[in-house]
DNA sequence: GTTATTATTGCAACTAAATCGCAATAATTA
DNA sequence: TAATTATTGCGATTTAGTTGCAATAATAAC
């Protein structure tokens, strides 16, 4: 499926550029400057998962984050770093960690989906 | 409120303690050889968790499992270990893991959620 | 053992997140 | 300018989990 340009696409990536942190579906619907359904801003955001410009992190509350993957640039973000859920203000903050651990071999690590929780610097 | 030792209860710990990897309300509702109901079922781990007899592990597919803590005794399973979900399983598994890392002290890291993604020891 | 108290249960209704089918629309290609 | 087909909005649907409430049953009091 080849992908066109839209001004709803343009409208998520504006907003996911715009914050600093991982967002929720609803939370971009909110910031967003046009209507746009539920069921397109999440088609947008899965699409954007697959081409690898846009990482979803689901967080212990069950829901979807998403974030911008520019942001996990090696030099400023490495891949499969942590995440950190603030239960103070409600946010999903993408950290310039990684987590080392070593377990067997014998398993295959294909992604990891990692969440710290707590209180974050700007709420402590 | 006081907790009251009933056969639900019984049932749903006898199912964790058969089991080897962290369940779901549905999987845990398959195995129980008794008709129980859905709200009960997670009314029984919810309380269980506050009681620390259980916790809770929120994957990646946005699902609640849950596992013995017993298995998580500091001389079997360490506290904030990893876990492991097979995606050709469909199970989470506590590693007897943590992950290590380091972030600034101004975050407050009250627990931790995370999860490796891929092909667990025994379907690889 | 009997009664009173109240934790627990099942049922049904409900909420919230996310997905899906489909017809209408609009971006791209020819 | 017309044809192709990706995209969108709408509504319906699915799934996970929670909640209110009346009936039931475990425990405590007598």
């Amino acid at each position: 499926m080849k992908r066109r340009s839209t001004p709803t696409k343009e409208a998520v990536i504006a907003v996911l550029k715009a914050g600093t942190r991982a967002m929720s579906q609803d939370a971009i619907e909110q910031k967003i400057e046009i209507e746009i359904d539920r069921a397109t801003i999440y088609r947008i955001l899965n699409q954007f998962c697959e081409d690898g410009t846009v990482h979803k992190i689901v967080a212990d509350d069950g829901k979807q984050y998403f974030a911008l993957c520019k942001r996990c640039d090696q030099q400023i973000l490495p891949n499969n770093h942590l995440h950190f859920r603030c239960t103070n203000c409600q946010t999903i903050e993408c950290l310039p960690t990684v987590a080392n651990f070593s377990i067997p071999e014998s398993y295959k690590v294909e992604r990891q989906n990692c969440v710290l929780i707590g209180t974050c610097q700007d709420c402590a």
